[in-house]
DNA sequence: CCCTCCATGTGGTAACTTTCACAAAAGGTA
DNA sequence: TACCTTTTGTGAAAGTTACCACATGGAGGG
């Protein structure tokens, strides 16, 4: 159970494994080894069993991983066993697409709060608040939000980042395509749907080439 | 100048060059080094020099990479040196969101076709048009489409990919929560937002644990 | 035309990830 | 209890990717 510098790929895959072990829960079945849910994963089974193997022993030999069970263990080991409020800033087209996007709900995260320079004529969401963005710095300190996810035009986004940061955020989604920049303590991911039409292209190209 | 197995990391950061290559151009710089480029894009200079050098030698020694030049080749490598057809599939609110989001046409991309098993009711910008899921097959052969983009409930992001693959796509973007897999002659590329966001309360709740 | 300067292109190596392969342990059976 | 089957957990090997460091070769000046 060692607990530095785990890879972030590995912690992708996790995600990953929760996803399958949600699914094999649906369907009644209790136990699992890693080759049945490598093959369900599209993820070598070695591969698995050292994934897990950072964070403990999650298996029983001869018999597998109790479905249950390392579903709890996953969610435990990622900080999903609670839910996390998250704040949006921006709301454009996309970042009302997110605002009602359903996914989050069901994986325990609540869009809570949302940031526009711009309040008037939006439809936002039952359970959802929406303020002006001079009101960011202070609402979110007063609700000790730590997560947000920014959908704003990408000449502002690296502004907004260093805001929300100051306000106390420590995880950004950023979806504006710029890669945000900010000093460590703050985790940025950057989303950037240009960048994977392009990787697109790419290989396709790559292919009548050749 | 080899042309086999380029690393997908490579060309993600390829399309990020680009970006700031952009960048560059409008602030009217014509000449940067792959030291000043490694700066405002975050990447280690060498890198700059190894991931260009899979596509042959664009710089000149001495005095860096023109602008303008490399740019181009980059374009040119990426297969973005003329406009993408793509069509959407599932116009429900991300997919709605996809159709308005300006960021795709600016980068090459036209979003001409949209397929929903619900067409009435439905705001589709100008350009783009929108069909019943039933003539998928048909449209998508007639204009001879390659890129897709799913977003549709993950219940049935699997067959919908098989459907487009059948009727001669080649690259997907897969926005539902499943891990898509295809035979191979089809890229799948699966945009996760769930897992993104799963990513980042991972490594805050580490930090607090540590 | 030669010499100096400077940033590229690249061989080698270090760091990291994935996969293999097997000892260890759990559970069932006689 | 002893033995057999099964699947984990993990050390070591193989495979990738990133980075260093320097020879190479343009460009510009004298």
């Amino acid at each position: 159970m060692r607990r530095f510098k785990i890879p972030e790929v590995t912690v992708g895959r996790l995600s990953l494994y929760l996803r399958c072990l949600n699914e094999l829960e649906e369907e009644g079945i209790e136990v699992v080894s890693s080759l049945d849910l490598g093959r369900r994963c599209g993820v070598n089974p070695a591969q698995i069993r050292k994934d897990l193997a950072y964070f403990g022993e999650f298996g029983t030999r001869g018999v597998g991983y109790y479905v249950k069970e390392l579903k709890e263990d996953i969610k435990r080991v990622m900080g999903l066993n609670k839910i996390w409020e998250v704040a949006l800033v921006g709301v454009g087209n996309l970042g009302t697409a997110l605002l009602r996007y359903r996914g989050f709900q069901q994986h325990g995260f609540k869009l809570s709060v949302a940031f526009d320079i711009q309040t008037e004529g939006k439809e936002i969401p039952e359970g959802c608040q929406l303020y002006h963005a001079s009101e960011m710095e202070r609402v979110i300190k007063e609700r000790g939000i730590k997560l947000a996810i920014i959908s704003v035009h990408y000449s502002q986004a690296q502004e907004v980042a260093e805001r929300l940061a100051r306000a106390g955020v420590k995880g950004i989604l950023n979806f504006a395509p710029v890669r945000i920049r900010l000093p460590r303590g703050v985790v940025v991911r950057n989303v950037d749907m240009g960048t994977e039409l392009e990787i697109l292209t790419f290989y396709l190209t790559m292919k009548g080439t050749r």
